[in-house]
DNA sequence: CGGTATCCAGGTCGATACTG
DNA sequence: CAGTATCGACCTGGATACCG
């Protein structure tokens, strides 16, 4: 693939591919919640355990939406009390090869992105 | 590298390390100015062309912040009228890989997405 | 041409309280 | 246990007007 053409894969028409996927894992919990699924298997409560920070409401959200996309399956158990499990789809277990590439970009990349940052801050003061 | 591994690297310290390149590109437009700038030095205005949708105000804020990440270099010529040129630096170019893997897996699978988010919309209702 | 300044509408997220 | 409901602070981003 050329690299005019993996622009446009990101650009497409009027950057909506992109958008798409930013809208829907962009958010400040999804891609946490993914990578956290990613170990198998949870229950709501271990879940925003291993979550560290999330409200419960935000967790619900989260879920809510990566259910909706058909990233994670949610399982209830008429119990009582009730039991809930999670886990990621098929689907969403293919999102967390290229999740990945985009951290280790990220672990590689933050010091010299602080410094850079720290430079450019010294040089507007 | 191993899955647990894989998982560490996106949950990072309380997910510090995933949060931290999504603050840096998640936002609206980032990507794509990054996307759009792969194609070569440009001017401001040229950028604002090419990035269909985007506002004056934005596209300023938005390379001021990849410019003080290091991702974008800023050379402005004293002209009149002024003419201001920018590009992406080395560690700008080596995003666009990742950024593309994901584009790809978000083109890829687009289209289940939304029939699975109509599928549970169909449901609630 | 390439910005900056100001205002404001809408959305996101956290805290808190309550429920089956 | 696993949510839902409500409120409010904060932030992002769009529109508009003006500037060197």
């Amino acid at each position: 693939m050329s690299d005019y053409e993996k622009v446009c894969l990101i650009r497409g028409d009027g950057g909506s591919a992109i958008r798409g996927i930013l809208d829907r894992i962009g958010d400040k919990w999804s891609l946490l919640v993914i990578a956290t699924l990613d170990g198998g298997r949870m229950r709501f409560g271990d879940l925003k355990q291993h979550v560290p920070g999330i409200s419960q409401r935000m967790l619900t959200l989260t879920l809510r939406h990566l259910e909706r996309d058909g990233l994670v399956s949610r399982t209830s158990y008429p119990e009582v009390p009730p039991r809930v499990e999670y886990e990621l789809t098929g689907m969403g277990r293919t999102l967390v090869g290229p999740a990945v590439s985009l951290a280790e970009w990220a672990i590689r990349h933050n010091p010299i992105i602080d410094e850079k940052r720290r430079a450019y801050d010294a040089r507007q003061s």
